[in-house]
DNA sequence: TATTGTTATACTCTATAACTATA
DNA sequence: TATAGTTATAGAGTATAACAATA
């Protein structure tokens, strides 16, 4: 695929909304938008992470660094936190008792699947801020990079 | 526009790369990937996002706090990193001296030069794990985000 | 008094380095 | 020894509350 940094434009007028110049800039300013949509929930960004993880199954502290792309150190601090709220579980593993195991608990459920729905209708309101057919469409390209992002991780991973 | 959980699908097996559920979930691993590839030149999304404000020209702090959607404390932490780098200059406003007004150095201005690239880059070689037409369609969506967060925005502008 | 911005303090997320527990 | 995870510590970003400087 061939690239060009075609969206860098004339500079607008200081003072008038989010800078929003590359790709990466838009995409900047979207994550803005998505901890914005997560503090009614009084959630962060690497908190919702993690949940979104333990909503697909329980998981080893041992895989979270990886796919959060953080230290071990860092996934500890986060899952304090969830565990301190009561929003996961956390256990020794039978048969390896070094290992950590993972769980959402009800609530942890309960908040993770109002988080989706309140993060989901906050984008889908901001792309109501274009014409219908475009607004339908970047909603569906997010599926498309939730895709890329699958493939690209799959990619990387040792076999 | 109408508006579905639409790419809430079945449980993948854990530890298979990120987490992508909703339109929420794929933003928040798309920022992580920004983080990342922003981690060469050793800056923070939060110091990505002013530097791109102020590469559209300089600003007053007083502004940046309402664009960025943070605290003026919060500003004021994130220009004394970006100061202690020289990548931005601060100084009093004549005529009103209780203004702050900031701008780029050659070095801040080269700096971000240098992020937006490397992280266009890293986010179309993402979308290079699509099929060709998608992984076009894919960036050129975030074209039109931003279009949708500068009218989100101006639409709640106080007039 | 009102506005602009900083300082003090605390919490979260991040990392590195050192450590404990288990294998 | 090697692996899984935590603790100690430090820096960045965030907030609230109190403050200083300027208007």
């Amino acid at each position: 695929m061939t690239f060009s940094h075609a969206i860098v434009t004339s500079p607008r007028p200081p003072g008038d909304g989010p800078s929003v110049g590359t790709y990466g800039r838009v995409t900047a300013w979207l994550s803005k938008r998505v901890e914005f949509a997560l503090a009614q929930m009084d959630l962060t960004l690497p908190q919702y992470r993690v949940l979104g993880i333990l909503a697909e199954g329980s998981a080893a502290a041992s895989g979270l660094a990886g796919r959060l792309a953080v230290r071990p150190s860092s996934v500890t601090a986060i899952i304090d936190g969830l565990l301190a709220r009561g929003l996961v579980d956390r256990k020794h593993e039978e048969g390896d008792r070094r290992r950590i195991a993972l769980r959402l608990t009800d609530e942890g459920a309960r908040i993770v699947a109002e988080a989706d729905r309140a993060v989901d209708d906050y984008l889908a309101s901001i792309a109501a801020h274009l014409p219908d057919e475009d607004g339908v469409m970047v909603l569906r390209s997010l599926e498309l990079w939730g895709q890329a992002l699958a493939n690209f991780h799959q990619a990387r991973k040792p076999q």
